[in-house]
DNA sequence: TAGGCCATGTAATGTGTTACATGATTAG
DNA sequence: CTAATCATGTAACACATTACATGGCCTA
């Protein structure tokens, strides 16, 4: 499972739960999430494998803190997971499916509106990705190869969001150019 | 749900369970996929709803088939579904995961297989989806402006898919070229 | 005669979301 | 005082995969 897998490897440093979700949201969230309903049970379960340990801290505000700690079994697995291979997956594209079947509304201007709301969804994705592209450039310079291997590795799936999200723009773009060309009145013969 | 959605759509014309299953490697399976144990249970479910029916026809080969069709309320909810906005999940790439991780290898070379293989995985599905394209070129002509609207709709997903894996097979090219400046020694001075 | 395709389905399990439940501390 | 944030968890439900079960027909 990748989520057991994804919290082992953001357990390099000893977290508690609540952590581990906002670690999600800064670190892995273009290409993963998870609620704190489904990271509490699997931390519970990767403890009962001793792939993690966990104790009880007091916390400054609100109830104590169960933190967990990656143990050399977790450390080993982490490392099986990461080295076998590309694990890829059939992805879900909802609303590919939805534009597949769009002629169904029998009505291009239908079509129009649903392309720019996908617009506007993927651009401020994209956006968001440059924006932690930026700050990446600001505090490690802009020269990937000069970066450390965990930095190395991490700009490299930032890459992959930023140049795939950008190729769906740029298709909206040219998918929206398509639709007005059907949309306007044919020429008049001269 | 999606998969309810694609059978309403998929059923434009009467079709039993099996020939759905068909249906989706034809033509949403880059997007989509779906297995028969899910499939009937599904097209159960719509019928209880009255968005589908069905009958049962006496098959050629094997046992008797059950056939279903769209009902006015089935097609009906398609629409609605279509209307109704882009449905932007999240998405998860597990091999995204995996290389964000990947430095937890402690070899750069375990990337660069790592890589390999998904460059492999990748360029495989990008060929499928341009003879695809080749087809229907064939069939249609290259110019997507003249095709039928449902033609138009089919093609602009197929497009999706070339332009963002292609940018995928890209991303994996210029990663690998990374990679092997690190892995080469560095220039000696003069 | 063995294996593949046609054809339907159930059961068990895995994975993920939403809603519910509880309660302390802190900032406005 | 009210809302947000900290902090943990359970329960119900939704969605998907894998394995199991059955059996006829056709081709190599």
């Amino acid at each position: 499972m990748s989520l057991e897998h994804i919290l082992l490897g953001l357990l390099q440093q000893p977290a508690s739960g609540y952590d581990l979700k906002d670690a999600f949201n800064e670190t892995v969230a273009h290409f993963w999430s998870a609620e704190l309903s489904q990271i509490y049970p699997t931390l519970k379960r990767l403890e009962e494998r001793e792939l993690l340990r966990s104790r009880l801290e007091p916390s400054p505000k609100g109830p104590d803190r169960r933190v967990y700690t990656l143990t050399g079994e977790g450390r080993a697995e982490l490392r099986r997971w990461v080295r076998g291979g590309p694990v890829v997956g059939a992805e879900r594209f909802a609303y590919l499916a939805q534009l597949y079947f769009m002629s169904a509304a029998d009505d291009l201007r239908e079509t129009r509106a649903f392309m720019m709301d996908l617009r506007d969804h993927l651009a401020s994705r994209l956006a968001e990705l440059r924006t932690i592209e930026g700050k990446i450039f600001a505090v490690h310079g802009d020269q990937p190869d000069r970066y450390s291997d965990d930095g190395f590795h991490r700009f490299a799936t930032l890459r992959m969001g930023i140049d795939s999200i950008g190729a769906k723009v740029t298709w909206c773009d040219l998918t929206l150019a398509a639709i007005d060309r059907r949309l306007a009145p044919s020429e008049p013969a001269p």
